[in-house]
DNA sequence: GTCTATAATTTGATAGAC
DNA sequence: GTCTATCAAATTATAGAC
């Protein structure tokens, strides 16, 4: 009995679709035929584009945290993290969202980059928390990880392959021992 | 004496641009204004849009060696690597041409993604190299480093801050050692 | 909440004069 | 090699009926 709301179905489409080409490459047309209905109905859900991915930012990096996997030991945390993001690839090959909004932020609208910079802000916080003790500055080896994974991601795109993310991947946690 | 042919000013102005905002960030006509001229002087030089990110990436390529310091010991050759994707960012906070079409790879054209894939691996195989003998496994190494710039390159678009590449960074030769 | 219709602008690209 | 002029299509977005 999941039913999920126009607008969660516009989101889904949305979500895909930055994920696969980026914030230019897809238009209110497309989500529209995604869904089944017409762009202007879209317009109805979401003002703006800028208003729309805003809110797929939100909700992209709260689902983040809500599918990730607890750890309290550091190699478990980023054993997880690597999980996940290792999860959009499998899916489709594609980019982690807030990955590729990051590396487009310099043409984006401002309320983009703003919810962009939350995502990287509140996972290098948990992560960094998580690897409290492990090392001597827990910060900057959660900045090294996440880069490391995004970058990873990036890789696997480029050789078509997501057997590169496991190869520059490899001996993450090693990192953080 | 250096006098620049208008289709390398136009690649000029198509590489500040895809490193900005990406492939789908820009249009003809913003380069022509960029350049001085008109779209359709623009479309006398490179036919389609496809063709003349094409040839900036190879263009970008073959300039990202040429650049490169040489170094002949692992630690120097790393160091090298992590100074030629910094400078990017210096100026005017760019991304690393080929990291931002391998993020947006999934949608375009499939030219343009042979030649940002060529990008890495020819970066990865020649890093490789140079890290043979210092570890077990070189190429993983090299993979594994060229991620953590990429992504770096993206938390500091993010942040908004050089710094963050430099803390992302942080240490990367030691992780050739 | 969805639709038709449409506005206003931008896009990649072409034809042909100079 | 650059221009004017133009095209067909796509873009974000709005007005108003149902």
């Amino acid at each position: 009995m999941s039913e999920t709301s126009t607008a969660d179905r516009i989101l889904d489409a949305a979500e895909s679709r930055v994920q696969t080409a980026g914030y230019n490459g897809f238009s209110f047309r497309d989500l529209a035929e995604d869904v089944g209905i017409k762009s202007a109905s879209v317009h109805h859900h979401f003002p703006t584009k800028e208003a729309l991915v805003t809110r797929l930012t939100d909700r992209y990096t709260d689902r983040f945290f809500a599918g990730l996997k607890d750890a309290n030991d550091a190699a478990g945390r980023v054993a997880a993290y690597r999980s996940a993001f290792r999860q959009a690839l499998l899916n489709d090959k594609k980019m982690c969202l807030c990955g590729m909004l990051g590396a487009e932020s310099g043409g984006l609208p401002g309320a983009v980059t703003a919810a962009t910079r939350q995502f990287f802000e509140r996972i290098v916080a948990h992560l960094a928390e998580g690897l409290a003790g492990a090392c001597s500055n827990p910060r900057q080896m959660a900045l090294a990880i996440v880069a490391r994974l995004e970058g990873a991601m990036i890789l696997a795109r480029a050789y078509g392959s997501v057997e590169m993310f496991d190869e520059a991947t490899a001996g993450l946690d090693v990192m953080a021992a």
